[in-house]
DNA sequence: TAAAAGATCCCCT
DNA sequence: GGGGATCTTTTAT
């Protein structure tokens, strides 16, 4: 089952091209997309929050350039990569162009591919959690799929990467039953509907 | 040099 | 469903 989902699903590369834009308006496109490693682990994206801009207040580059938030900086397609709350690791798509804050953080993923190797990472052998709390928030993805500070700048649109995007194969699994609501756990610019949820994607990528 | 805030998760109820 | 733990980054003194 798991295999048939990730095969109807995976597609070609993202077109970097594609990803080049306004983070709100490129967060929603990648709904529906496939996040994938070298070694199987794989899932499609199903929850997005856009971050960037000089006139976002909650996004890590609003005061400019720093040391952490220097990929945001970088050209699109690429990951960037920060530690949250001292434990997390979080990943974003960075939107670009280069020179321009933009990113787009992965918040959720439906797994679909490697599960026993997201299950180990996550919780190591002794004593495992239910499956839906394998990638469902930003801090798991990243565990699950053993994403961490080394992949910060590591271009996603590259098929050869270690983790690949991958766009779905018919663009009509997209922009479907997406709902917009304000962002979790920031507190400034709540007014922004910059979260993006695919609902019910598992009914509709399996058929 | 110090302090505060933070794009969160785990565990227990 | 709610409270506490956790520590890095940033900013102010």
């Amino acid at each position: 089952m798991t295999t048939q989902l990730t095969d109807a699903v995976a597609g070609s590369a993202f077109p970097v091209g594609e990803l080049l834009g306004p983070p709100e308006l490129v967060a929603p496109t990648l709904l529906g997309a496939m996040l994938m490693r070298s070694d199987g682990r794989a899932g499609v994206i199903v929850e997005v929050e856009a971050y960037g801009g000089s006139d976002d207040p909650a996004s890590h580059a609003f005061r400019g350039p720093s040391l952490r938030n220097a990929s945001m900086f970088g050209p699109p397609g690429r990951l960037y990569v920060y530690r949250s709350y001292g434990i997390h690791w979080c990943a974003n798509i960075v939107t670009g162009p280069v020179g321009t804050a933009a990113a787009v953080l992965l918040r959720a993923v439906m797994p679909t591919g490697g599960l026993e190797a997201m299950r180990t990472a996550r919780w190591g052998t002794i004593r495992q959690g239910p499956d839906r709390h394998l990638c469902s928030g930003p801090g798991r993805l990243t565990q699950a799929f053993g994403i961490g500070g080394d992949f910060d700048g590591l271009d996603v649109c590259n098929p050869d990467s270690s983790v690949a995007l991958l766009r779905p194969p018919t663009s009509d699994l997209l922009a479907r039953g997406i709902v917009a609501s304000p962002r979790i756990g920031i507190s400034k610019a709540t007014e922004r509907y910059w979260r993006f949820v695919m609902p019910q994607p598992s009914t509709d990528l399996l058929q």
